[in-house]
DNA sequence: AACGGTTCACATTGTTCA
DNA sequence: TGAACAATGTGAACCGTT
């Protein structure tokens, strides 16, 4: 406020100070000092006698006369954003680095939106607020035909008004194959099934109107845990806070490094992600998602609703009406009971392909490429899909391996990852409970006549 | 050193006190104040003018004159235990620590083993150095015969003198059934093969002589994380020490509580630990292996050695000359592959039944109970040991949809949860990877002639 | 450039445990 | 008596908006 002599010492503590902070010149400690302190309502009690000098080492001493000070020289608590300005803040600047990525990253024709910017609330009075109009998120230079919104451009509205026609569709698809299903032609057996399945049909939408019954990520912070900004908004008790403080405090610990199997399965994606160019700007700071990220979920969980829909007809296409599989000589099927199960798995794999042609990665990939990504993940997105439906309840391990198990990892890896090793391994034997009905089902359907007697009585095969 | 009167109040600070520290009676606070810094060479400065008056709220300002305050009221930092010291002492408490649970855990009638106490240093010349003696670890009232050694027990000597005999025993063995492996008889084929077989051999030891090929849990501290105790023994420069801090501080940041599947998981392990009666005075506190826990280890680890003998043999009588297996006439088999392939487990069940027999826990068990747990549990230990082998390289899953994921849930878990969640994630795909080429090993054993043509084509059938 | 918030590493303290 | 721990506050460095 006055001359430029002290503009450069901190009017608190006397440290020096690079500019106005709140109302008054202060260094950044008393800077962050006041923002933590101004609005607590704690009563800091003088250890002395109310007259504390404060310098940069006594400072830290008083913090009833630091903040006393504070006050005198001008420091304003309406300097400080609300929690509510606070939050709006963050969800710009979600925004912002959404937009700058879809500048950066996507060079395709997409629409052009139009920006809807200006969402100023300029509800504190502090004479800071306007630097500004020089530097927008986006190039101002560039044209605006530039600016693309990739919320908008994957958004609800657009992807609309096809479910209608896939769920039409997959009456009168059930009975073709791979190749029919990705290309949309009724061609019944061809070389390359998969390649003319593949050919994108008319309108590759999707669905509208059922948003309502499974998550979809829009641009809030409810997807965060809990504990912070919506929720005590304003002004909650201290206590309320503190807690909350503790939590978040807990939620800021993650370990970061680890040379196990940890740290080199994240390097792997980490250079996975460096090869995707679309959210290459992320700078690894926030925890919320940002709208690509959004949007590209959201396109994944439309695209899973194709799995959703009734199977009874798919099924049937394939079952004759006495129960047995269609166009099967019974007599010739010397092992029925696999190969049906087997065939089966073919109705599964039609949708799954439909619910792959509505993820936009896949169909902007050429055929050969979508050939080899079916092939190779098809039985394991299956099989993930049939654990979904799984509910764990015995327990047959009884013996305490388990425990010895992670003591003896705590005995070897340092904290954490002792923790999440342990934590991976039981994930891992639980998995094998899983794989191991498989195997038994597929033992089941094999003749006993001709299975070892030891391991009929290992699998209880004779009944 | 004075009367009684101000034996309750802390000579620095005034706080209330326990009793004397360091030569004289103080607080809790003064006490950790004064091991800290009596030592330390930092030369404290006193920010005001070396006559603070120290009390409960200031002692935590002025170092300089609470430090100085310490040493006039008579505390005496040559009672501050040497680096040496310290180590000494934390060997003493393992030792400690493994004879209590030596002598709580095992009950049953162990060889005794005389005790080596006394290890005494006496060292620092301090009035307080031999509260020792008295406190041996081991009630001294109780017998000695009570007091037993259990590394001793079941150290290397003693797993001696036992594999030559189970080599042999491997040669015989290999064309018997699973009873004929359990009960040592050669009877061909029962009721239950499984009981049969289950019947102790007369000698059921283990081995030696390879011990240097498979680590060992010896009484050691290697195991631990090497960042601190032995590392910086005397005198190392500051820098050096606090890297070390650095670490540590790191490894102590773990996370504790998540109401994730996490928590669940430990919370399961903790109910199976609490009724593991032989380990249930550990405390939680020491990341070491006691001993008891280290004699169930190696007795895994030779237990597991029997898997690792040479397979030939086993295999050979399952097989014959011409390469198909034994007593199958060609004809009958409609859908040979699969059924030989499965029988090839025969072989692998035999061994790891062998296996189990080695294990204590195992042989303790009921008939009625080693057979269920052999049924309930073989497949998955031969699919657990055919995923060691695995070495993971190809990358199907080319797409960022690993980072989406993890970006999802870093922003729908706080904190660790995330991450871990990811990689338990990110295990169960590459699980799946495994999974999938087990299953399409299944499909190539089926007549392909009678698979859908949709299926032939995404598994590549038509070879 | 100015100035808000955010993050994080760090130092220190005092308490509890063994 | 030391080890381990949890809690706290601090301040530097940084990010992003205006
Ligand atoms: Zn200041
Ligand atoms: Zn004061
Ligand atoms: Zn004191
Ligand atoms: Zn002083």
């Amino acid at each position: 406020m006055d001359n430029k002599t002290d503009s450069k010492i901190c009017g608190v503590c006397g440290d020096k100070a690079l500019g106005y902070n709140f109302g008054a010149v202060t260094c950044e400690s008393c800077k962050a000092f006041f923002r933590r302190n101004a609005l607590s309502q704690k009563d800091f009690r003088c250890p002395f006698n109310h007259q504390c000098d404060i310098t940069t080492v006594t400072r830290r001493f008083c913090q009833k006369c630091r903040l006393e000070k504070c006050f005198t020289i001008g420091m304003r608590k309406d300097c400080i954003m609300s929690e509510k300005d606070k939050v709006l803040k963050r969800q710009k600047i979600e925004e912002n680095r959404a937009k700058r990525r879809a500048h950066n990253g996507f060079k395709q024709g997409f629409k052009k939106i139009k920006r809807e910017t200006s969402i100023d609330e300029d509800s504190h009075d502090c004479d800071t607020s306007d630097y500004g109009e020089l530097y927008s998120p986006v190039d101002q230079n560039t044209n605006t035909k530039d600016q693309q919104n990739i919320v908008s451009v994957i958004n609800y509205n657009e992807l609309n008004g096809n479910e209608q026609v896939s769920q039409t569709q997959l009456e009168s698809v059930t009975q073709l194959n791979i190749s029919d299903i990705l290309n949309g032609s009724n061609s019944a057996v061809e070389e390359s099934m998969i390649r003319t399945m593949l050919t994108p049909t008319p309108n590759g939408s999707v669905v509208n109107g059922e948003e309502s019954d499974r998550p979809t990520f829009s641009n809030n912070n409810d997807l965060k845990c809990n504990n912070n900004s919506n929720t005590d908004y304003v002004n909650i008790s201290n206590d309320a806070k503190q807690t909350a403080k503790v939590v978040l405090e807990e939620v800021r610990s993650t370990p970061v490094e680890a040379n196990s199997i940890e740290s080199i399965l994240c390097e792997a994606i980490k250079l996975e992600f460096e090869a995707y160019s679309s959210i290459a700007t992320y700078k690894g700071n926030s925890r919320e998602l940002n709208d690509a990220e959004r949007a590209k979920l959201n396109e994944l969980i439309v695209a899973n609703k194709a799995l959703l829909t009734p199977v009874d007809d798919d099924i049937s296409s394939l079952i004759g009406d006495d129960g047995r599989f269609k166009g099967k000589p019974d007599a010739i099927l010397a092992n029925p009971a696999l190969v049906d199960v087997i065939n089966l798995t073919a109705v599964a794999i039609r949708r799954l392909i439909k619910m792959a042609k509505k993820i936009n990665a896949f169909k902007n990939m050429c055929q050969e490429d979508q050939v080899a990504l079916l092939k190779g993940g098809c039985t394991e997105m299956l099989m993930l899909r049939s654990l979904m439906n799984y509910d764990e309840s015995k327990q047959i391990w009884s013996n305490s391996y388990y425990y010895l198990l992670r003591r003896y990892l705590e005995s070897t890896f340092p904290g954490c990852e002792a923790k999440s090793t342990f934590l991976k391994l039981i994930q891992k034997i639980s998995e094998l409970h899983k794989l191991n009905e498989e195997v038994i089902n597929c033992y089941l359907n094999v003749n006993p006549s001709e299975v070892e007697p030891l391991l009929i009585e290992i699998f209880d095969l004779k009944h």
